[in-house]
DNA sequence: TTTAGCACTCATAGTATCCAAGTGCTAAGA
DNA sequence: TCTTAGCACTTGGATACTATGAGTGCTAAA
């Protein structure tokens, strides 16, 4: 109880918290010096700390771990939260990705943090098309499709004495060898025997591989789009201009990204400053859901803020978040879908 | 000859300067006293001032303003960084938007400041072209080519119940009343009677509106890169977090930063602190210079960083990229212009 | 097991003091 | 008339000292 008090506390004033104080709020009536009793307990478990040798208690990351663990029960959402999820995802979205990168922006602007979304995404997605959609006299625009349903494309000028036909022959060779295959093994290809029969239609097969390449990786990355990257500014340190940088770098890899935000599990985790894999977010707090959208795969949202974020609130939220965007990701490809 | 080692020893150093430091500096052998007696009459004109009553001097903005306009010369480049500039512009671009992107990146590694760059745009573009490509199913691709070689894309779904046939009648609508309109035309004509004509044979045209104003609105906006934004965490303030905040919305607001960086003018411009338009910028100064690629039109280049920047070394960077930049440009053009 | 009491700790804010860097002004010198 | 030495004065910043108050640990009694 003591514990919970002083998360409770702690969370959201952000000062250490003291016997005295604390021993009115406890639904117990009891003395502050029962209380410092109590705390010097709970301190040589591990689970709280003070800043200095006098000063009121803080919890470690051991004490909010046991919090989140043990003690913390989501906060019913708000109605006027659920209220702007529904709403703000509501709007007429041609794309997932729109939705999922809206879900990023509604998900910070609630809390004020900073939020992740990764799109669901089947395990492995193969090739399932490639073409070359001529535009103007030297125009060419690249488009890759893939049985996910993600497109990506890019529009380059080729080279005068290169032929339709020629053009026409490569797309060709590339769907004929290579559609229905996945990504990672069209990519691996792409550095072995790709080039050798490209090479036999090109004279410079140089810059049609690249832009090959390019849509390729850009088809085979993870979708991931950030919300309130500026939110940062707000709870982290902000006078350690260096540590901001690497910050904004990170949020900008979407590998380390992806990798940071871990495995996808069923319920919702909450990772808790060291307790986080890469170093630069040791002092911040991660929770992270995934949400399952029928068989088009599995996505995963997530919340950034400092280890002294209030969880229950956060936790109800990204829960209740999880849930619209699955049902409403279900709708879309319920009406999308034949 | 005082103003001029004034501004020089502040931006390079920080610190307000004093009379005797100066005294020892300028080529003239002259005591501190006099440089005090001098000091006294360039601050009763107003172009220095002092932090506090008995601090050294710092040059105002019309102090700034005055050395720009008739005492700084332009650093030389060094040989250094020109070897940057040219193997950084290098390399196999197959995009022009790539060059200008990488441009951005250049100058603001160059200068740890951050840097902007505006694409060469003719005055008016025309849409040439608007295609609807049939990706899968249900998955539609919407390509836009302008005459400036511009093309802009997105894919979308479409509702179960559309046929090809309509769509081929909408995309035969669009081209044959609006191909050769300038952009902003079609814009206006969206509002008005495209809406009437397309619902002729779609039942539901919102989706497919929105659509073509998307890609169409991207087309129509400039393309603006910025390059180097955390560098501003190095050079700003970085205490005050709302005005961070506000600095980086701006730079993402493309019309704003458009109308900030002005009127393209043919030779270097400078504006110092309270000449920019913008209020948030007020404590910063901004080189713009405008770059000319031939009959393709005009681009621009822009550096921003604190007032009190070293003027002559950046003034000749922005002025050597410029000539770099356009010149690859050229090259570029001149290879793919059939 | 709980609690009152008390000595002790430490961060924070406020105050005083010193120092260096710089200024303005005056009066003498060129 | 311009330059310069000299000097009193100003100011921010560093350093030291001193409350003050919130909080702790520990002891002894209830």
């Amino acid at each position: 109880m003591i514990l919970k008090a002083i998360v409770r506390d702690y969370t959201s004033s952000g000062v250490p918290v003291g016997s005295k104080a604390l021993a009115t709020q406890l639904p117990l009536h009891v003395s502050s010096a029962t209380v410092r009793n109590e705390m010097a307990a709970l301190e040589e478990l591990g689970l709280i700390t003070k800043t200095h040798s006098s000063s009121g208690r803080i919890p470690s990351v051991k004490g909010y771990r046991y919090y989140v663990d043990h003690l913390v029960q989501p906060d019913p959402i708000k109605a006027n939260d659920i209220d702007l999820i529904k709403s703000s995802l509501d709007g007429q979205f041609v794309k997932i990705d729109e939705i999922i990168e809206t879900s990023a922006k509604i998900l910070s602007n609630l809390t004020s943090y900073t939020a992740f979304t990764l799109k669901p995404e089947l395990k492995e997605s193969r090739l399932s098309g490639f073409r070359l959609v001529p535009l103007g006299k030297r125009q060419v625009m690249a488009v890759l499709v893939t049985d996910n349903g993600d497109v990506e494309s890019q529009t380059f000028n080729i080279a005068p004495n290169i032929s339709g036909d020629q053009l026409e022959a490569v797309v060709r060779l590339i769907n004929d060898q290579l559609v229905g295959q996945p990504l990672n093994s069209v990519l691996q290809a792409l550095q072995t025997e790709i080039p050798l029969q490209v090479g036999q239609y090109l004279q410079r097969p140089d810059g049609f591989l690249k832009i090959f390449g390019d849509v390729l990786t850009k088809a085979a990355q993870e979708r991931f789009y950030v919300g309130g990257r500026l939110n940062l500014l707000n709870f982290s340190d902000s006078s350690d201009v260096d540590e901001l940088k690497s910050l904004y770098t990170l949020m900008d890899r979407t590998d380390d990204m992806a990798s940071v935000l871990g495995q996808p599990s069923d319920h919702i985790q909450v990772k808790i400053g060291s307790e986080i894999t890469n170093d630069i977010l040791k002092d911040y707090s991660l929770i992270t859901a995934t949400y399952e959208v029928g068989d088009h795969g599995k996505g995963v949202i997530a919340l950034l803020g400092p280890t002294r974020m209030p969880y229950s609130r956060m936790i109800g939220l990204v829960g209740a978040f999880r849930q619209e965007l699955a049902q409403r990701l279900i709708d879309y490809y319920r009406y999308f879908d034949q």
